[in-house]
DNA sequence: CCCCCCCC
C-alpha cells in the first residue's frame, strides 16, 4: 500500500546538514495545541505534531496561518503539504516552522504508527543532540520558502540562497523569513524592506554616551525591528533607506522589548560589528500595508491607540518648539491639518527633525502609519518615532483623496474635533480614570457611580428614550458669521451684534439648546443637546423651527415627533453648581441609532452580576 | 547599550 505521506521527511530534517531543498512534504497532523506564549501582538501560537507515517516531529505554525487552525481546516489527522517552511535546532531539538501550506484531501484516518523522531535520534546519535547545540552551528535548513524566494527573486537573485554559497564573502546562511528568526539561530540572511527608519538618537547615561538608530524590516512573513549602536550607526545609517530592500545577515537576535515598539515580533535584531547589510533590487518584497481609519472615525478610537490615517494636508503650521516637562529638553514641533472625504479634519503633530524638515506646502496626500491618537481638542494625532509617513503614495486611497480634494474638498468646510459644546465628533478626552466614551451605562449606573461628580469630566453612552422635550426655550440667537462663530448675539434695535466678531447682522441664526428628559428602565435625567445633535433629534433646524414659531405655526408636532425616540446618547457628565449647590450637568455630545447588540450585552452582564 | 515620544 502506498502512503500519501512523504516518508523519511522527519529523518531528513533531523539528520541532514544540507537543506532539504525543493522538498514540499505531505504530512499528517497528529495534534494541534495552542501554546502559552502568545506572539508579540497577543496573537495565539499553535504547535503541531506532524507525522511522515514513520516518525513524528514538532512544528510551529506561522501566525498568519492561525485562521486555518481556528477554522479547523488544520486539525487532527488532516493531511497538509508544506509549501513554505524552515527548520530550527532549538536546544538540540528540531522544530519545523510552517510558513505556507496546502491541505490535502484525506479520509481522516491516522496513517501508520509513527514514533518520536527525537527519541530515535537520541538513542542512535548522541553527539548531534547533546553536545552544546547552541554553540555548534545549529542545523538550519530552509525548505519551500527558499525555493520560492529564489524563483521570485528576479534580478535580486544575485544573492542566491544557501545552496549557492553566499555573496562571495563568508557563508552567511540560508535566506530566512522574518517569521522564522529566533535567538537560537546565528546563521541566517533575511531579505526585507525597510519600512521605517528613525533619526539618530544620542544618549548619555551612567554607562557613558552613545548614539543609536533603529529600523523596521518587513518581508512577506512579518516584520522585525532592528537597532544599531555607535559604530553600527556609522556603518549602516546611511545605507539603510526607507522603502528599499536589503539582505541582512550576521546580526544578533534578541528578545524584543515590546513595551517600546509596536512592531509585531517577539524578537528584534541588533546590528553588530560583523553584521552584513547589502542592498537588493528585488521589488517582490511587500510594501507597507495600511489599515486606514477615516478621520471621522477617530472619535471611536481610544486615546493613545496607534492607527493609520491618510489625508490631504490642508494646512501646514509654523515650526515651533516646546520644552518637555519630563526631560526639560526642547523639541521642534509642527502641527499640520489633515482632512479627508468624510468632511472631518484633525490636527497632526510632527516632532523633531520631521517637524523641521517638513516642507510640503502643496497640499499633498500623506499616508501615516502608526500615529498616536491623542485627546487634545477632542481628537488629535501625534507622530510616534515608530510612525511613518509617505507623501503622495501610489496607492488607491491616495489617488481617490487627491481626486476628491481637487474636485470638491478644496472648497469644503470641515468638521473639526473640538472639546466645545457644538461638536458632533463624539469621544473627547476620557481623561485618566474617566469613563470611556464608548462605555455603556444605564442612567441608574451613571447616577450611582457619581459620574460627573468629581473634578474630571466623565464620558459614557446610554441607551434611553426621550420622555419630554422642553418647548419654551429650545434655541438661542447665534452669530450669523458663515465662518462659524456660533456666539450668542443680542438685538440692540439696529441689528444683532456679535461681540466676538465685532459685526452686526440683520438676522441671527438660531441654534439649539435643547433640554430633554430621557429615561431607561433604571431612571431618568435631564440632558442638554446642542445644535448638531438636537437637529438630528428634531429633524428640523432650530432656525426653521423658530421661523415657523414666529409665523404662528403650531410647532408642537415637532416636539411630539421627537418624544418617544430611543437613541444611543454619547454623554458628557460634568460638575456644575446651581444656586451654590453642586450638581451634575449631562450634555449630549452625539446621538446614534441605538446599538441593540451592545446594549443587550451590557444588560446581560448586569443580570449576570446580580448573581441570583 | 535606547526606550524620551513631548506642548497647548
Amino acid at each position: 500500500m502506498s502512503s500519501p505521506l512523504t516518508a523519511g521527511f522527519c529523518e531528513l530534517v533531523f539528520n541532514s546538514a544540507d537543506a532539504p531543498e525543493n522538498v514540499t512534504p505531505t504530512l499528517q497532523v497528529l495534534s494541534v495545541k495552542k501554546i502559552n506564549a502568545p506572539g508579540a501582538s497577543g496573537q495565539d501560537r499553535y504547535r503541531l505534531i506532524l507525522s511522515d507515517g514513520k516518525h513524528f516531529i514538532q512544528a510551529m505554525i506561522a501566525t498568519q496561518l492561525n485562521g486555518m487552525v481556528e477554522s479547523k481546516e488544520i486539525d487532527k489527522n488532516v493531511l497538509i503539504k508544506l509549501t513554505g517552511y524552515v527548520t530550527n535546532a532549538v536546544q538540540g531539538r528540531k522544530l519545523v516552522i510552517i510558513l505556507q501550506l496546502e491541505t490535502v484531501p484525506w479520509n481522516g484516518d491516522k496513517i501508520g504508527n509513527p514514533t518520536n523522531i527525537e527519541q530515535q535520534q537520541q538513542q542512535g546519535n548522541q553527539s548531534s543532540t547533546s553536545a552544546a547545540p547552541q554553540q555548534a552551528v545549529p542545523k538550519q535548513e530552509v525548505g519551500g520558502f527558499q525555493a520560492r524566494q529564489q524563483s521570485t527573486a528576479g534580478r535580486g537573485g544575485a544573492r542566491a540562497g544557501a545552496g549557492a554559497g553566499g555573496r562571495g564573502k563568508a557563508e552567511v546562511g540560508p535566506l530566512y523569513p522574518i517569521e522564522g528568526l529566533s535567538p537560537y539561530q546565528n546563521k541566517w540572511t533575511i531579505k526585507a524592506r525597510v519600512t521605517q527608519k528613525s533619526d539618530i538618537k544620542h544618549y548619555s547615561n551612567q554607562r557613558g554616551e552613545g548614539k543609536l538608530f533603529s529600523v523596521t524590516f518587513m518581508d512577506e512573513t512579518g516584520e522585525i525591528r532592528a537597532t544599531g549602536f555607535n559604530e553600527a550607526v556609522d556603518n549602516f545609517y546611511n545605507l539603510l533607506e526607507e522603502g528599499k530592500v536589503f539582505f541582512v545577515s550576521r546580526a544578533r537576535i534578541n528578545i524584543a522589548k515590546k513595551q517600546f515598539s509596536n512592531v509585531n515580533n517577539e524578537y528584534e535584531i541588533m546590528f553588530e560589528n560583523q553584521t552584513e547589510i547589502e542592498p537588493c533590487d528585488d521589488d517582490t518584497v511587500p510594501q507597507v500595508k495600511y489599515s486606514f481609519k477615516g478621520i471621522d472615525q477617530l472619535g471611536e478610537t481610544q486615546k493613545d491607540e496607534l492607527c493609520d490615517v491618510i489625508g490631504v494636508v490642508r494646512e501646514v503650521g509654523e515650526l515651533g518648539s516646546v520644552t518637555s516637562k519630563a526631560t526639560n529638553k526642547p523639541f521642534a514641533k509642527r502641527d499640520i491639518q489633515l482632512v479627508d472625504s468624510s468632511g472631518h479634519s484633525v490636527r497632526l503633530t510632527l516632532w523633531g527633525k520631521q517637524a523641521e524638515t517638513f516642507s510640503a506646502d502643496d497640499q499633498p496626500v500623506i499616508a501615516f502609519k502608526g500615529v498616536k491618537v491623542g485627546d487634545f481638542g477632542g481628537r488629535s494625532l501625534s507622530m510616534f518615532s515608530s510612525a511613518t509617513m509617505s507623501v503622495n503614495p501610489d496607492i488607491p486611497e491616495a489617488h481617490q483623496l487627491r481626486g476628491w480634494f481637487d474636485a470638491e474638498g478644496r472648497n469644503t468646510q470641515f468638521q473639526q474635533y473640538t472639546n466645545s459644546m457644538n461638536n458632533a465628533s463624539g469621544a473627547g478626552g476620557a481623561g485618566a480614570g474617566g469613563v470611556k466614551p464608548s462605555e455603556l451605562k444605564t442612567i441608574g449606573e451613571a447616577k450611582d457611580e457619581g459620574l460627573g461628580m468629581s473634578e474630571k469630566t466623565d464620558y459614557f453612552t446610554t441607551s434611553a428614550t426621550i420622555a419630554f422635550v422642553k418647548q419654551e426655550t429650545f434655541s438661542y440667537p447665534a452669530c450669523a458669521n458663515p465662518e462659524g462663530c456660533n456666539k450668542k448675539v443680542v438685538d440692540d434695535g439696529t441689528g444683532w451684534m456679535c461681540e466676538k466678531c465685532d459685526r452686526k447682522w440683520d438676522a441671527p441664526i438660531h441654534r439649539y439648546i435643547l433640554s430633554m428628559n430621557v429615561m431607561d428602565h433604571t431612571g431618568s435625567f435631564w440632558i442638554t443637546a446642542f445644535n448638531e445633535q438636537a437637529e438630528q433629534i428634531m429633524d428640523v433646524s432650530a432656525n426653521e423651527l423658530m421661523r415657523l414659531k414666529d409665523e404662528g405655526s403650531d410647532i408642537n408636532s415637532y416636539f411630539q415627533k421627537a418624544t418617544g425616540k430611543t437613541l444611543a446618547f454619547q454623554m458628557m457628565a460634568k460638575q456644575d453648581s446651581f444656586n451654590d449647590q453642586p450638581r451634575v450637568r449631562y450634555q449630549c455630545r452625539k446621538v446614534n441609532a441605538p446599538d441593540y447588540v451592545s446594549a443587550s450585552a451590557h444588560l446581560i452582564a448586569l443580570i449576570n452580576s446580580m448573581n441570583v
